[in-house]
RNA sequence: GCCCCGAUAGUUUAAUGGUAAAACUGGUGAUUUGUAAUCACCUGAUGGGGGUUCGAUUCCCUCUCGGGGCUCCA
């Protein structure tokens, strides 16, 4: 006698053991019929599994989280058989889930993207085959041999990885069998809603050395009406591509002649001054000195500084006159050079030197990728010369300045991860602990999530690293604060301690947006171009009925210009309507229509970007509305 | 850098082994207009190089750049 419990607490007694497939239809068909796998004692399986011991059941349906996921896994298997039946000598490799879908990885000469239409009919016929997929066990050796014989040699060596003493599980549906943990639905008709999407390279075992597999990325969903809401929610994700904005609003371009470098138009710039000019105001406020460092320099400073080594690759350089020179990649070294004018004391630190830095790096060109992947850009970079006892305090500091300006750009979700010691570095596990320690303790004290990455610091100290995602849900490290132990020693840094001993200081790296140009492209996206008034590169037009209002409507731009607002008056002779259609699609917040009655009140009538009619109001109204919208960053 | 895909007018898109189509933009003229497109006419394009062919924008090779991934992102 066995009793399984479920979750709602009723039990159910069986005289001998029972598959979760029998518990099930013993419960009722609707279930037996949505039940895709299982959860017994917490733990996943699948709907063949036999019960033997009491136990606590729970069914997986597709209303489960771990519903879709099974689904999306058992979406990739299907994917690998039908790329065997139509393509027998490609040979399977992985097939994980991942956010939205699945992906399968498999060693092939190449598939077009008519191939990718051939492989997802033969998926949906197999789907409709309804074919039950069994899951067995064999003894690792023989699974080798198993693969191998089917000229699966990718398969074998993942196995023979495995320890030799353990079972490995596979799953067969029909002719194809995988490697696979599972759990799987408990047959081929349950996946209803999936799509192949992309095509792409990917290396074996992520592993550049290595050759590269065809990967097939696919989505799938619980119902055709979900794949589709997916679908398109991609399509209006795709529409705030910063790329393609960035063109319809006339912000910048990039040209053949200057990859990964960006040539920003007037529009684009007066954006991107707006935030530089955020950002000086920043710096002011919270103790840091703006400098100004050269841009080419003698390539021993770079081999000073451990860049050359590192780095060479990356680095554009010229010549001239017997000198070989480097575009900087990063300004620390120069830095450095400032803060070594002069003697300094232990009272100059915390010393906070900040520059808009232009950076150029040589990405590998397959890289690139608009203005979130460059050669060329500006961070808004600072160096901390401090102590180690005031690592801690600068980074807390830091870490509060960060979540405030990110507010200010409207931004709050952001992921952070500590990055700690990797394998290859310098300097004590001492100063290391306390370095690492000083910046969990940091990011423990403000109450906000993050990630551990072990091992993926930098050579010189670990680091805080602040994401954002783009409007496809890809991730970009902006800010970020880094602690360096080595190069102030390097280029020479020290410091007159309270003793009158000479001390090498501690170099924070730090930067909030990070790249300017990578943030503005988040920017863009994340606003869908429609930015608050404090950002937009133009705050509002006027545009006049008539030829009657030409003069009231200059004296209207006049006037909010002269109030340092980004303001401009469109006289052209075109019907009121044209003009409000091409400025609300320019995402110009506030649209200022003057006719006859306005200019004779000395009024403008409002109207929004987003179709608002705000009514007829006087200019010092507007232009209070104006300077609060400015002042609260909305 | 590696794999797949792409490149047509300023922009967005169409078409074809035989004179490359349209809309918007731009120019000219008319129109003086009240909250998301006034009308007419005009200008304007097959990324670079090589090959196949009587003929290539179309097919092939190659380079450049772009897009999607992988690796990388110090």
């Amino acid at each position: 006698m066995l009793t399984i419990t479920l979750p709602d607490g009723h039990q159910r007694q069986f005289e001998h053991p029972v598959t979760v497939a029998q518990v099930v239809a013993n419960i009722g068909p609707g279930l037996a019929k949505a039940a895709l796998a299982a959860k017994i004692n917490g733990n996943l399986v699948d709907t063949s599994t036999l019960i033997s011991d009491d136990v606590q059941l729970a069914i997986v349906t597709d209303r489960d989280p771990e519903g879709i996921e099974i689904i999306r896994h058992s979406s990739a298997h299907l994917l690998a058989q039908a790329v065997k039946h139509l393509f027998p000598d490609a040979q399977v490799t992985i097939g994980p889930v991942i956010e939205d879908g699945f992906y399968y990885d498999i060693a092939y000469k190449s598939f077009t993207p008519e191939d990718l239409d051939k492989i997802q009919a033969e998926m949906e016929k197999l789907a409709a085959q309804n074919i039950p997929l069994r899951r067995y066990l064999l003894p690792r050796d023989e699974a080798v041999q198993f693969f191998r014989n089917q000229g699966e040699h990718y398969k074998a060596e993942i196995i023979a990885s495995i320890p030799s003493n353990e079972d490995v599980s596979l799953y067969e549906q029909g002719d194809f069998t995988d490697l696979c943990r599972g759990p799987h639905v408990p047959s081929t008709g349950k996946l209803k809603a999936f799509k192949l999407m992309k095509l792409a390279g990917a290396y074996w075992r992520g592993d550049s050395k290595n050759e590269m597999l065809q990967r097939i990325y696919g989505t799938a969903w619980t119902t055709k009406k979900e794949l589709d809401a997916y679908l398109h929610r991609l399509a209006e994700a795709e529409k705030r591509d910063h790329r393609k904005i960035g063109k319809q609003l006339d912000l910048f371009h990039v040209q053949d002649e200057a990859p990964g470098m960006i040539f920003w138009h007037e529009r684009g710039w007066t954006l991107y001054l707006q935030i530089e000019n955020y950002m000086r105001q920043i710096w002011r406020n919270n103790g840091y000195h703006e400098v100004h460092t050269p841009q080419l320099v003698d390539f021993s400073l770079w081999r000073k500084s451990g860049h050359a080594d590192k780095f060479g690759k990356e680095m554009f350089s010229t010549h001239s006159e017997n000198r070989d020179y480097a575009i900087k990649p990063m300004n620390c070294p120069c830095h450095i050079q400032i803060y070594n004018q002069g003697v300094k004391s232990y009272r100059d630190l915390p010393l906070r030197l900040a520059e808009f830095g232009s950076c150029h790096r040589n990405e590998p060109s397959g890289t690139l990728h608009g203005l979130l992947r460059i050669r060329n850009f500006v961070q808004d970079d600072a160096h901390i010369f401090c102590t180690e006892d005031q690592i801690q305090e600068e980074v807390a500091i830091f870490i509060d300045l960060l979540l405030k300006v990110y507010a200010d750009f409207g931004f709050h979700d952001l992921l952070i991860k500590l990055s700690t010691r990797p394998d290859q570095r310098i300097g004590s596990d001492d100063v290391w602990d306390k370095a690492e320690r000083a910046l969990e303790l940091a990011l423990n004290n403000k109450k906000i999530d993050w990630k551990l990455q072990p091992g993926e610091g930098a050579f010189y100290g670990p680091k805080i690293e602040f994401a954002l995602k783009d409007c496809l849900g890809r991730i970009w490290q902006c800010g970020t604060i880094q602690v360096d132990f080595s190069m102030p020693g390097r280029l020479g840094a020290e410091y007159v301690a309270p003793d009158g001993n000479k001390q090498v200081p501690v170099m924070l790296h730090r930067a909030i947006l990070g790249s300017l140009e990578r943030f503005i492209g988040i920017l863009i996206e994340e606003h869908a171009g429609a930015f608050p008034v404090w950002l937009a590169p133009v705050q509002a037009v006027v545009m006049n009925i008539t030829d009657q209002q030409a003069s009231y409507a200059k004296m209207v731009e006049d006037f909010f210009h002269d109030q340092g607002f980004r303001v401009f008056s469109d006289l052209r002779n075109e019907k009121v309507g044209f003009k409000i259609r091409e400025h609300t699609l320019q995402r110009i917040p506030y649209l200022l229509v003057v006719g006859n009655r306005e200019a004779e009140m000395q009024q403008v009538s409002v109207r929004t970007r987003k179709g608002e009619d705000l009514g007829v109001m006087s200019l010092e109204t507007l232009l209070e509305k104006l300077k609060e919208e400015e002042a609260e960053r909305k």
